[in-house]
DNA sequence: GGCTTATGCCAACACCGTTGCCGGTGGATG
DNA sequence: CATCCACCGGCAACGGTGTTGGCATAAGCC
């Protein structure tokens, strides 16, 4: 109750858990990482994260407020890999298609943590960054400010949205993951041009194209209608 | 163990609950979306949606085989109320956005369970009548095979990411909820223009920007590309 | 009307997030 | 170097979770 979580920056008592462990916010979140991964989606659990550290579970409640809270760190981490060393090159179609090919991979690194992260804003240093540095080249390459604001937002949206989809996809567990693909194959691979003539005729590259993300061609779809509101805004 | 689960269409012997309850897959359902809906996104429970029954939890495992399958039922419930009803117009542009709001919104009107459900493959009926009306409506528009398929990839990801994301905003306690909101009035309405300018320029529309769902507009830009698409085809 | 077996119920298991309390220890203070 | 105290790790407990095996019963077929 009302437990007080000191902030990292003022943490001065360091004391090492009875394993011997160190603690400390950043490395609980590189932890609770490496256990998503490993154990599955469902497989980050305050107690499982415990004992990965070599700490009581309850000790984690020093450094988080609950497991929301440790979420929005994920989260925060997630955005930071994701921009880290990004330089404008100032062409702003390749500029702005690089940004969001590295947002959705990073998330992508860590799809059980993306399915988690995805959707929650987290206020932080990270996510200010980045949303500067998408206006600043939407304005740049010459929108009003409405429109790099409305760019801008479809832009962040469908990265995070797809990357919580395609993680969700790929942290499903490995039978269910096959047997989805083959259902691709084997259901709508052969149904009757009777019934469902489009399936049919188009059941080759139909099949084929469910392999991978949508996420690059929408994106291009994306930022083809934006060069075409550009052009015609001159 | 291997406890059979009966199929519903074989069904004979449906013996009352001890308070009264007739079970069925579809009541089962439609109380799961009752329960997510009144008691938020954690609120769907077996033993919650036993008693909501008037049945012992552990009876719903004659029904799915565990709150799995249950989900995919109610994915497989959410897209048959999408495109329950609908009809092309033969304009392709109105039919895709038709299907696309009608997606979105049928998910949408269960945000808890659009969390749950959109990254999902039903591989039932409903789902397959949706990819058949949606080639038909691009091969008809006079789109090739290999770009029908593309764009019937990008259409229906792009609105089930959009359901699960905007879903997962509207699914968050109402505290958190408002505490978002108020996130982007107060940090991103008032950075300074020394370390953000861009921000700082756009602040107004920004923050009004951040009101509601971008799919609409995301949509759009998918159509508007694709018309530019069919344009250049011809 | 009898038989089979589908189906509802009970009890139990292992696990979950979270909290109140205690005790030891780090670090500041003198 | 001694003192003190608040920070922080550990313990035990609470009420909840999904899931299963076994049992009794009643529904429907012959």
């Amino acid at each position: 109750m009302a437990k007080r979580v000191v902030p990292e920056s003022e943490r001065r008592r360091r004391r090492p858990t009875r394993q011997g462990a160190v603690l400390s916010e950043q490395l609980i979140v590189e932890t609770a990482l490496r256990l998503l991964r490993y154990h599955g989606g469902a497989g980050l659990t305050v107690r499982r994260l415990g004992a990965a550290l070599g700490a009581d579970p309850s000790t984690l409640y020093r450094y988080f407020r609950g497991m929301d809270e440790l979420t929005l760190a994920i989260a925060d981490e997630l955005i930071g890999r994701a921009i880290r060393g990004w330089r404008a090159s100032g062409e702003w179609r390749a500029d702005l298609r690089g940004i969001g090919l590295r947002l959705h991979s990073a998330y992508l690194a860590h799809p059980q943590a993306a399915v988690l992260a995805a959707s929650r804003i987290t206020g932080r240093t990270h996510e200010a960054t980045a949303i500067e540095a998408i206006l600043g080249v939407l304005r740049t390459a010459g929108l009003e400010n409405a429109d790099a604001v409305r760019v801008y937002r479809s832009l962040v949206d469908l990265s995070l949205a797809f990357a919580a989809l395609d993680g969700a996809a790929l942290a499903l567990p490995r039978a269910v993951r096959d047997a989805d693909r083959q259902m691709w194959r084997t259901r709508y691979g052969r149904l009757t041009p009777g019934t469902h003539p489009h399936i049919a005729a188009t059941a080759g590259p139909l099949v084929a194209c469910m392999d991978g993300s949508a996420y690059p061609a929408t994106l291009d779809m994306l930022l083809d209608s934006t060069a075409s509101r550009l052009t015609r805004g001159r």
